[in-house]
DNA sequence: CTGAAAGCGCTTACAG
DNA sequence: CTGAAAGCGCTTACAG
C-alpha cells in the first residue's frame, strides 16, 4: 500500500542524470550512450521504474489502446475471436479495452463513447452496428473503426466479413443434392448483414435447382428463440426433411429440440446444418455439417487493416471478404454419389 | 480524419470562460452556477468535446481501469464470467482491459507488468496464479489484487472461490448413494486449488462411505487430455461405473468418448458427473449432474472486494467461498429412494 | 462562484 | 550524446 509510483525523475536523481535522459533510454530508438543506458536502467531496476504508459500517451498522443465491442459471449465463435484478437493485438504492443454490447439492442453509441473517452487508437465491432452520428465522431477523431463480421451500408468503415453468400449458395447446393424436397430455414437477427446475406445464398442456391424454401421461422441469432422456431416449424402435419440454421450456436438447440423433445433422428428423419463451424461443431454429440468461418484469417484482416490506418495512415476503407468452405459431418443425409466428400 | 482533438481550453475559448471552469461543470460535484453550466454545455455540445479521460487520470491517480487475466476462454464459463464481470464494472463507471493468459502457462508475469503500465486501478486473475514477486510490485504500487476461482497460499490477496470441497464430497455421496461401485476420477490441472479441493472433498466423501477411488486419471482442464485419460481409464478389463471429471466442459469430452468412440451408454453403464453447471450442461444432448458455482454472486463479491477495496481503501484481504448445490441431471443413475431431488 | 496557476509523468524539439 | 524547457489535457487547491 504504498501508491508512491515511482517517476523518472526519481530514476533520475538516483542516477545522477537528467529526466529527459531516464526517458530517452526507455525509448527506442533514442541516441543515448551505453554507459548513460547501463547507469539509468540499474537505477531503474533497483527503485522498480517502469514508464507511465497513460503519460506517454498524454504526450505521443497514442494510447496503443483498442476498443473491442462484443456481443453474443454465449456463442462459442465470439469467446474465440476475443482470444485471437486480443493475443494478436497483445503481440503488436496493443492492448484491448472490452466492451458487452446488449446483444440486438441500440445502446451501442453510449458504450462507444466510453470508448472514445479513452483515446483509443481503434476500434473494433465484432457483430455490432454503429450509428451514423457515432461513425461521425469517429471519422472526425480520426479513430479507425473495423466491422468485424458485419457489413454495414456505409462504406467509411473497413469490414472483414466471410463471404455469407456463398456459404449459404454451398448449403442449398448441398441440401438439394442430398434429395431433400422441403427444406426449411431459421433465420438469425434479421438487422444483421450475415443473416441476410446467407438467407439470400440460400434462397439463390435453391432456385438454382428450381427449389423454393418450405418453410421460415426466426431465431435471432438466440438459442431459446431458435428452440421456440423449430418447435413451431415441426409443429404441422407436413414437416421439413431438411434445416439451415443461420448458425451453429442456434443449431445446437434446434438439435436438442428436435432429437429431444421431438423424438426424430437426425439426420434419419430430418436434417440439420449450420454455420460458422464452432469447435462444439466437431463433437460428437453434435458432428454438425456447417460451413466455416475461418477464424484466424478473420482476425488477421482485421488486425491488418487496423494496423495499416493506425500506424500507416491508411484511409481507404478494406472489404475483406473471406472464402468459407462447406464442412461436411453427420447432421445432415450426404448426396447419394461421393460428391462432396 | 481530422486529429484536432477538442480539449477544454476550446470550449472555454468559445463560452468566453476559464478552461477552469470547463473543467468543473464536466466534474460531478464541483461547484459551478447554473449560468455557467448552460454556456459550457452550449459549446461543449456545439464542438464536441468530451474530457479526456487519460489526462485526467493522470492528476487524479485513478485510471478506472481494471485489469482482467483470464484463460481457458474455451470453456464456457469463463466467457460468461467475463460479461458479467465486465458489465457490471461497466456500471460502477470502470473498463476492463483483458489479456489473455496462456493456460496454465508461467508467463503471467510479463502480462501483469503490462497491465501495472496502464496504472489500473486494480486486478482480477479468473484461474490464474502469480508470482509473489509479482505479488508484491502490486502491493507496493497499492493496486489491489482479487483472485476470482482460484485460491493461493499467499494470504495478501482477496480470494473469491466457490466451495469445492464440499461440491466435491457431495458429488462422492451422490454416486454412492446411486449404488456405485466402482468411482474414478479425472483431474484437472493440478497445479490449480479448485482441481486439488474439489478431489479432496470428493475423497473424503468416499472414505465417509468406506470407499476409495477405483481410478485416476489426469484431464488438465483440456477437452483432449481429458478425453484420453477417459478412452485410457476405460481400456482394461474392469472399468469404472461412475466418473468424476473436474469440471463440466472436460466431462462433455468424456461424454463424447464414452458413448461415440467406447459405445458406453449414460447412465446405463456408466455415471458421469462434472462441475461448474454451465449452460451446455442443462442441454439435452449431455443432461449433465453437476455442481453449479453461482457465477452471478461470485462476480459480485469479486467486484465488491475490488470496490472496497479501491474506494473504500479497505486493506484486509478477503476470503469470499460460496457455496454450489448438487444439480441433480440425467447423466448419472440416482439414488433408488426419493433422496436429492 | 470564478480564474490564474501549479502540476500529474512523461516525450520531444532545441541548444550545446 | 546530454540537459533545460515546453507542453500533452486535465484537476484542484488558492485567492478573490
Amino acid at each position: 500500500m504504498a501508491r508512491d509510483n515511482v517517476t523518472s525523475l526519481d530514476v533520475a536523481r538516483m542516477a545522477g542524470v537528467s529526466q529527459s535522459a531516464v526517458s530517452r533510454v526507455f525509448t527506442p530508438g533514442a541516441s543515448v550512450s551505453q554507459s548513460m543506458t547501463d547507469r539509468v536502467l540499474a537505477a531503474a531496476t533497483e527503485l522498480g521504474y517502469r514508464p507511465n504508459v497513460l503519460a506517454r500517451s498524454m504526450i505521443t498522443g497514442k494510447s496503443r489502446l483498442i476498443g473491442l465491442v462484443v456481443a453474443y459471449l454465449d456463442n462459442q465463435f465470439y469467446p474465440e475471436i476475443l482470444e485471437k484478437m486480443s493475443t494478436s493485438l497483445q503481440q503488436r504492443g496493443y492492448h484491448v479495452l472490452v466492451f458487452m454490447a446488449q446483444q440486438t439492442s441500440g445502446n451501442i453509441d453510449s458504450v462507444l463513447q466510453e470508448i472514445l473517452d479513452y483515446q483509443v487508437d481503434g476500434i473494433v465491432l465484432a457483430s455490432v452496428a454503429m450509428s451514423s452520428q457515432l461513425a461521425e465522431r469517429c471519422d472526425a477523431a480520426g479513430i479507425p473503426v473495423v466491422l468485424f463480421n458485419r457489413a454495414q451500408n456505409d462504406d467509411s468503415f473497413s469490414t472483414v466479413t466471410s463471404d455469407n453468400f456463398s456459404g449459404g449458395r454451398a448449403l442449398a447446393d448441398f441440401l438439394v443434392a442430398g434429395g431433400h424436397k422441403r427444406i426449411a430455414y431459421i433465420a438469425g437477427w434479421e438487422g444483421a448483414s450475415t443473416q441476410r446475406d446467407r438467407e439470400a445464398g440460400f434462397r439463390a442456391g435453391l432456385a438454382d435447382h428450381g427449389c423454393e424454401l418450405f418453410a421460415r421461422g426466426i431465431g435471432d441469432f438466440r438459442t431459446d428463440r431458435a428452440a421456440e422456431a423449430a418447435l413451431e416449424m415441426f409443429n404441422g402435419e407436413q414437416v421439413p426433411d431438411a434445416v439451415f440454421v443461420a448458425n451453429d450456436h442456434m443449431a445446437f438447440a434446434v438439435m436438442d429440440v428436435l432429437r429431444g423433445k421431438l423424438g426424430l433422428s437426425i439426420p434419419g428423419d430430418v436434417s440439420v446444418v449450420g454455420y460458422d463451424d464452432v469447435q462444439l461443431s466437431a463433437w460428437p454429440s453434435f458432428d454438425l455439417t456447417t460451413v466455416s468461418q475461418p477464424s484466424d484469417e478473420m482476425v488477421a484482416e482485421t488486425v491488418s487493416a487496423l494496423m495499416a490506418q493506425i500506424e500507416e495512415g491508411e484511409t481507404v476503407p478494406r472489404r475483406v471478404t473471406i472464402q468459407g468452405g462447406l464442412v461436411v459431418r453427420g447432421s445432415a443425409r450426404r448426396p447419394a454419389t461421393g460428391k462432396k466428400e
